[in-house]
DNA sequence: TCGCCTGGGGTAAGCGCTTGCTGGGGAGGA
DNA sequence: TCCTCCCCAGCAAGCGCTTACCCCAGGCGA
């Protein structure tokens, strides 16, 4: 029914190991012969037969990337960068040689992250691209470092781009830690003593680094006595932001400066404060996290810590690709920035 | 090296055949048979060789999703929906029956899109979903229409999501024109007669059919007269309604409401009001299209075109996966709903 | 002139799985 | 008791491609 390499091989002439020598490319093939195969291909409109050629060759050209949340722009920004590094270089007619970037949206279930490993590694992936903080129960770390391991044993490169290293994959950390203490510094030495914290989801690596850099911060300055009390956890999104809000305002009315754990809690906040007639960065400062694209010109403009997310996610795919080396120890820390912008200010008095 | 059938089978004391049935569930095996392989798939830890099966079914587990750009949360809301329309039901063990969708990032490029279709036909892709306006170059369109004739010629289910009918494939089609009427409707009916509008990329057809809508309520109000000369073409995204919104007002200062092509557009719109000291509504109205999450709370809160991509997007999953029927025609019209927030009110005086 | 090398191309053996067909044996009917 | 019939399992033929290996025909040095 389908065109196949036998009849490609047929019109051509040749035998069909011929015509895949001449569409891989990995063997010398005398000029007339490559553009009579060539011809052939194109006058029959010929498609390789994926599953096959993986088949016979042990080897896919498929990628997957795993991110907990494609609807939110710090993912997609990665996927989106990971994804751009699989097109075949300029000049390259196209044949053969691309991969095909999988994104596959975990929604931020374990179970679904292990089923979505399972499903690549039948599909023989190449590689496999871990984006975003991993969840902290021991079982599924376990079992996600198994996995892992099964999967580079099998051949499939896996790379982890935003998460702590684990054995067997090439990891690209960010700096959470690091770009929050700092952050927190930021506030502290602009003059905040009463600062309000809004966590991510408690059982993230991300949402604990985060926060354990902020309190670091608090911590070095003394100003860590109501830590504690002055944190609400809440997932991810601007709804959790705006709650949170509320919740902390009720906790402390007297408060001077609100972190977010991300930019995206942050919109929340700001909303959350307005509606209580609260002024932006007069009566309370806010700070974010990730400098998302929106998060620039915001109202006021936020102040963030930007994490490269768009190289980060092009370097995890060279790495996907083995395009670029190692870094040294197979794990390499992305720095945060910070970037002061409008929402923070001295506190008032 | 890795597990195979085979292994599987000599532990289970069966043949291939057998295992391969208990896997796949098509073929009445004995209980205790049954129980015997599936321990000794668990024991060995074996996994499917996808592409193997693939080849012998004549058929894959993967469903290409085509989008615009990940990082867009239009893109991201459908494509995650359709996403989590190829989880297994509740119950089902896991084992086979899942598909695998594969989100495939275009950029917008003609070519990649193109070149993303043969991929996916490479793979013998179960299902395509392509979602977002469509380009209207001529030879692009007849390309696509082509490639989509052509995978639908080998089994694969073509499935658009947000774009006009071609033929071959079922279609969902957001009604862009009639919501864009109806939300410059609601500006006329406020009292504005000066609208700005801010439009997308020119060769869309989501850009053209928003725009036909927008100008189409106008002339029903005898409003157009200078409709031309206060539309400004741009990107889908903020930096453009930014830009777009400056030479607006350069344009004509006292135009009293602006309408953006979409939310993210709408953003930058407010933006660069506000950069010019304008208040909204007070001053300017603004309206947007999609109501992204971020529209809701966005201060003021823009007043928009509602469209359910949520659900547009499980449903063209269900569609793919042949889970629902056909709508009558292979189109369906998805609706957009009005928003009225507090982005718009009555012009001044 | 002859043997040998080498570039170019064919042959055929799988890759791991699916599935149509075959066959063995127990249960039930005659 | 013997014969059907049905239920389950095995056999084996591919699916379309890759690649190790073999072979042939020139070209070249001796």
């Amino acid at each position: 029914m389908a065109v196949t390499l036998a009849d490609v091989a047929a019109r051509a002439r040749v035998s069909a190991a011929t015509v895949s020598r001449v569409l891989s490319g990995n063997y010398p093939v005398a000029e007339s012969t490559r553009n009579r195969v060539l011809r052939a291909v194109d006058e029959l409109e010929y498609v390789v037969n994926g599953p096959a050629s993986a088949l016979a060759a042990a080897t896919s050209d498929l990628v997957g990337v795993l991110v907990n949340d494609i609807a939110d722009p710090f993912f997609g920004i990665i996927a989106g960068a990971v994804q751009a590094e699989m097109v075949t270089p300029a000049g390259e007619s196209g044949r053969g040689g691309e991969k095909l970037a999988v994104i596959c949206n975990t929604g931020g279930s374990p179970e679904r992250e292990l089923n979505y490993l399972t499903l690549l590694q039948r599909q023989r992936a190449a590689a496999v691209v871990l984006t975003g903080g991993a969840v902290e129960h021991p079982d599924h770390a376990a079992a996600v470092a198994t996995k892992a391991s099964r999967l580079a044993a099998s051949g499939t490169r896996v790379v982890l781009c935003g998460r702590p290293p684990i054995e067997d994959a090439t990891t690209l950390t960010f700096d959470n830690r690091g770009g929050a203490r700092r952050l927190t510094e930021h506030l502290l030495t602009l003059g905040h003593r009463r600062v309000g914290y809004v966590a991510g989801p408690a059982e993230r690596t991300t949402t604990r680094h985060r926060l354990e850099g902020h309190r670091a911060a608090l911590a070095a300055a003394g100003a860590d006595q109501e830590a504690e009390r002055l944190t609400v956890h809440g997932l991810y999104d601007r709804a959790s932001g705006y709650d949170a809000t509320l919740e902390l305002l009720r906790r402390d009315r007297s408060l001077t400066a609100i972190v977010a754990a991300n930019d995206t809690i942050a919109l929340g906040v700001c909303a959350a404060l307005r509606d209580q007639g609260l002024r932006i960065p007069e009566d309370v400062s806010v700070a974010g996290f990730d400098d998302l694209p929106f998060s620039a010109d915001a109202v006021p403009a936020l102040t963030t810590m930007r994490l490269p997310l768009h190289e980060a996610g092009a370097r995890a795919g060279r790495l996907a690709l083995g395009r670029e080396p190692q870094p040294p120890g197979g794990v390499a820390m992305v720095r945060a920035e910070l970037m002061a912008r409008a929402s923070t200010a001295p506190p008032r008095g």
